[in-house]
DNA sequence: ACACCCTGTAACAGTTTTGTAATCCCTTTG
DNA sequence: CAAAGGGATTACAAAACTGTTACAGGGTGT
């Protein structure tokens, strides 16, 4: 199931955008303003649509902020705008827009456009070539692989998506309830204790750099340089 | 290097396209008709730009001749018309065209869309026209053949199109849900299971290769230098 | 119509991963 | 210093995932 989130000050058109998208199978959130969706999970969702002229952050200046998080870069984002002019189709691109849909716009169109993005967006997956490290420790995104002086260590899954989330945030600490967005799905219900767990496990796996996830008593993890 | 085809029946408007396509580091071939372009070799290209208007054969129904040759159904498309309706970009967008840029277009919003169509289908590169070999296994994209020792082994279509896939990106992992968007056609919903059960049958023709194929719980499958 | 191949689905068994609960330990705070 | 609030560990059980086999439907060629 895909999920979309659909950003735009004018309630009535994200109504229909919603209604419209969950009758074709999508899983739709709305915000009516770029301020509220930030401070959103952003990471779950699979396509933003954002609307360009709204409120105090624009559509495009919410598109740059998102596309600074590494965990965020690679999420497509299809603007939607009155302006229709040459220049603001270039500017949409140049940040990073995979798509441009210009209002007044038929909803058979969005669906169309929104379809074929997410297809193609997909198979991009892969493309993803990053490999994080900090000093001998490695992380390859595309190999799901982690490596200690070239030496691979086998994390579970669980415990492959916190090392990726800490190690690509280095100095960042994170609650448990921010990694629970982060990487279990809405539908899943767990204690904070897993964490706990999970990190102690992934800690005992990574040897010596265990000593880089640190505590924070009250706040959380973070994968420091230590 | 990228190389584009485009096949427009004004001659004035390809010579546009080749040299500022060109000028911006593309290598570009020209067509005049459908009828000649159908004629080449249209597996060098990395992308197809059609000119929905045109003698004989429109581009819509040259893209579809063209996406229906396995070979060739990955290439992206970007349709060029005249026409601007709604009708028209979802019919494009039906039968697989990529993109849509309607005349009188500017230069520089080709050039970006080119780009940033090739962006997101170069995954692809370097896999067309070509014998992809592990050790003693080997297969040949143009005869859609496997070997292993010189001995031909007999796989299924969808056995050697996920040997394909694997073989071309060793290490790399793909989840079901990516091969299946990369092997099966939109249109058709199978299970995840599915998956699973080629990859067995695979994994049991290729003998000890086999042992190549390995599962990434929770992940996907990726063939490993082992 | 028959036989054969390809392919998807279902079912079951075997593994691995993950969550929970209980217990122990450390740090902070009054 | 002692109590209280987290946090770390461990073992166990539940859940999730995968491998494999058998079977059925669709298609093709004879």
């Amino acid at each position: 199931m895909n999920k979309i989130l659909v950003v735009d000050d004018e309630e009535d058109l994200c109504e229909i955008l919603k209604f419209n998208l969950e009758s074709d199978g999508y899983e739709v959130d709305t915000a009516l303003c770029a301020e509220d969706a930030l401070k959103m999970n952003l990471n779950q969702y699979d396509l933003l649509m954002l609307d360009v002229m709204m409120g105090e952050i624009s559509g495009y200046k919410m598109a740059q902020m998102v596309k600074k998080n590494p965990e965020l870069k690679n999420t497509p984002i299809i603007f939607l705008t009155a302006k229709d002019t040459e220049n603001d189709k270039i500017h949409g691109f140049n940040i990073g827009a995979d798509d441009y849909i210009s209002k007044p716009y038929s909803i058979r169109e969005v669906l169309v456009r929104v379809k074929a993005l997410l297809r193609r967006t997909k198979k991009d997956e892969g493309l993803k070539n990053e490999i994080i490290s900090y000093k001998s420790l490695s992380i390859d995104m595309n190999k799901k692989k982690t490596m200690i002086d070239n030496v691979e260590i086998a994390l579970t899954k669980k415990e492959f998506e916190i090392l990726k989330l800490l190690l690509g945030n280095i100095g960042q600490v994170f609650s448990r309830e921010e990694i629970l967005s982060r990487i279990w799905t809405d539908e899943v219900y767990v204690l904070d204790r897993t964490i706990d767990v999970n990190i102690t496990r992934l800690r005992k796996k990574i040897g010596d750099y265990g000593k880089n996830i640190i505590t924070r008593l009250g706040y959380g993890y973070c994968f420091e340089n230590i």
